[in-house]
DNA sequence: CATGTTTAGATAGTGCCGCTACCCAAGGGA
DNA sequence: TCCCTTGGGTAGCGGCACTATCTAAACATG
């Protein structure tokens, strides 16, 4: 396969194609000679992959390129490489440490876990980029004056651990070893979108239900 | 409270607030005479709104204006001004209607929508922003080869049923009916970080429980 | 062998978007 | 009086995801 039949299959146009090379984003094709690289399949799942990111997760090229450089590495355990991508993965502007909101959401964040009993997230609580960006959200939210205590996000957090074995149930019966970061990004990235849809019907749903269409 | 000040409290650049001013996100001050116009705390409230749409929810410019627009349009009932400002939040891509993948994504999510009994959603079903963006989500998963069908989505719709039901129920203790409609937005917008924190913590801790550390 | 197409590789440019810097003339406080 | 701030307007900037255009080399076809 070639760089024009990589493209029809894609729907990616060269230029676009060659950009992504460019950016480390895609490994280049075998070189056959001087003016013609091979590429196969796995390159189309590649690219694929990293189309979705982008236009789907909205995830910016340079995060892509790290993201994809975990899930590549190696020489780390699954786990770790998981992590390390998910870690990658783009998060919103970092909590400013000069507002009172954030240090109120830091110990609200901190009871939240406490009382969820997930020790493992409240041992990286000042390292994890997940955990800032939790801190960070839950402080705009007390800024704009909505309640957002422990108690109010523990039901939120129940579900969404089992939103999560949900992933991993999935992950596990559908991908092999060497797939389950692969799909463990995607289900992080791409099912986002199916996630929030569904939130966003099932909240219309439930209006209708409950006030009518007047 | 005067420009200055205004910049003060909400930490936003006076350029930028006249940039807002000009964009229409922001009512003019009351106009005391030809250099001075005076704001107040209502404008600082919604200010922040903007800013948390914009930097936190990542919406555009012009769409805060639209769904703005939507939420002070006092001509409309509560539940059609809900179903307007939603309507106009930003979504992914169209779904590509040349695409097999998209065809199938849409025979499964009406099956899904069929299964729940979600039948105001499926009457909408052409219509809505949020179904389309729902279809074109599911196709890109497919696309990409990972399974997506009714059956596997239907725990993920029930758990985010719940997490709806959540929603509305905090609404209704926590806003004054005027607000409902501000609030609503912020749910679907400002919460959705607090959600997508939490869905990636759950998954690094349920991994960590499952696989351990390594 | 001539001719046209395709390729890799490089460089410069485009379009959008969210600001941001600058300028101006008109108040208003010291 | 003098200077600082204000509203109002315009022009430009920086980042990002491409995209267009070039070149020289390698085939493919008649």
């Amino acid at each position: 396969m070639r760089l024009a039949e990589l493209s029809r299959q894609s729907g990616v146009s060269t230029a676009t194609i060659k950009y992504y090379l460019r950016e480390g984003l895609l490994a280049p094709g075998r070189q056959v000679n001087a003016t013609t690289a091979e590429y196969d399949e796995e390159h189309l799942r590649r690219l694929r992959l990293v189309r979705a990111l982008i236009q789907v997760g909205k995830v910016p090229v340079a995060t892509v390129k790290e993201v994809l450089g975990h899930v590549d590495d190696d020489s780390l355990g699954r786990t770790i490489r998981l992590g390390a991508a998910l870690w990658a993965l783009p998060q919103g502007p970092e909590p400013d440490e000069e507002d009172p909101a954030t240090v109120t959401a830091r110990a609200e964040v901190d009871r939240l876990l406490a009382r969820l009993g997930w020790e493992t997230s409240r041992e990286m609580s000042t390292l994890s980029p997940v955990h800032r960006s939790l801190v960070a959200a839950v402080a705009t939210l007390k800024r704009l004056g909505y309640p957002c205590d422990a108690e109010a996000l523990a039901p939120y957090a129940e579900l969404m651990r089992r939103v999560a074995q949900l992933d991993l149930d999935s992950m596990e019966t559908h991908a092999s070893e060497a797939e389950q970061v692969e799909t463990a990004v995607s289900s992080a990235v791409l099912f986002e979108p199916v996630l929030r849809s569904l939130h966003r019907l099932a909240q219309e749903e439930e209006s209708a239900r409950r006030y009518g269409i007047e």
